[in-house]
DNA sequence: ACGTTATCTGAAGATCCGCGCAGATGAGGA
DNA sequence: TCCTCATCTGCGCGGATCTTCAGATAACGT
């Protein structure tokens, strides 16, 4: 893994070099930033994208439901909704031969808005 | 690609196929999913997600401090932070032989906060 | 109990992407 | 102008991941 000698460098000496500990520390360590990179990098593909915010519509769909909203195989669908379900992304419940899915909490919700907004989408909400 | 032959599946033919046509509509399209998964596919990384919490917290940093804060060479950090600044995530002042990082805008703040709470995290903000 | 439908699982292949190194570029100071 | 410091860029490798196919599993209806 990559070198980081604390060699003198431009990191100055005094004021500054304080301020970048304080940083340091209360930058998330390892274990924090893999859960948030994790979730992150969960949401950070077309496919799943486009699921989720099918499933911030609707609130709760089924696999074929899904399938059809985006226009992605059914299998593939199954596949991906095991990732998310697997990282708490999603919760799903069973009726009869169906499973419905749905947002896991209100904070992958807000999330998902937030972002719309930054794409500069007005929520149709 | 997938192929999604709209054979009758289970999308029955009444209430539901008119709910999930609706859905299908507000579903971002391809060119919408893809902005909006290429933000979180930026975020969805432990070296990024603590360099962007480094700058949440300190607000600006140039990058030798961003190295010196998260434990990474600064040549990997410029690199990081081209790829960042390339798709807006960040934005960049220039002053002396100093570049200067800081998050482009307040929703990619909030962004950042809503999934610290996510985790689980109390925000130090 | 049987066939069908809806969903899940496992594996293999192809692709993509980040990482670090080494050298180039730009900005100051003497 | 020469030298040093901060940052940037091009390249190649290793690793991780998405995709899809095909078969397995679970639930129903008859």
């Amino acid at each position: 893994m990559g070198r980081v000698l604390p060699l003198d460098g431009c990191v100055g000496g005094d004021s500054q070099s304080q301020r970048v500990a304080l940083v340091r520390a209360s930058v998330p360590d390892d274990a924090e930033a893999g859960m948030l990179a994790e979730l992150f990098r969960l949401l950070g593909d077309v496919r799943r994208t486009k699921i989720l915010y099918a499933l911030l519509e609707a609130g709760e769909l089924c696999v074929c439901d899904i399938s059809a909203a985006v226009q992605v195989p059914e299998a593939s669908v199954s596949q991906t909704m095991r990732l998310l379900r697997a990282s708490g992304v999603v919760g799903n419940r069973r009726e009869g031969r169906r499973v419905y899915y749905r947002l896991a909490d209100a904070h992958v919700r807000m999330l998902l808005d937030v972002c719309r907004e930054h794409t500069g989408h007005e929520g149709s909400r």
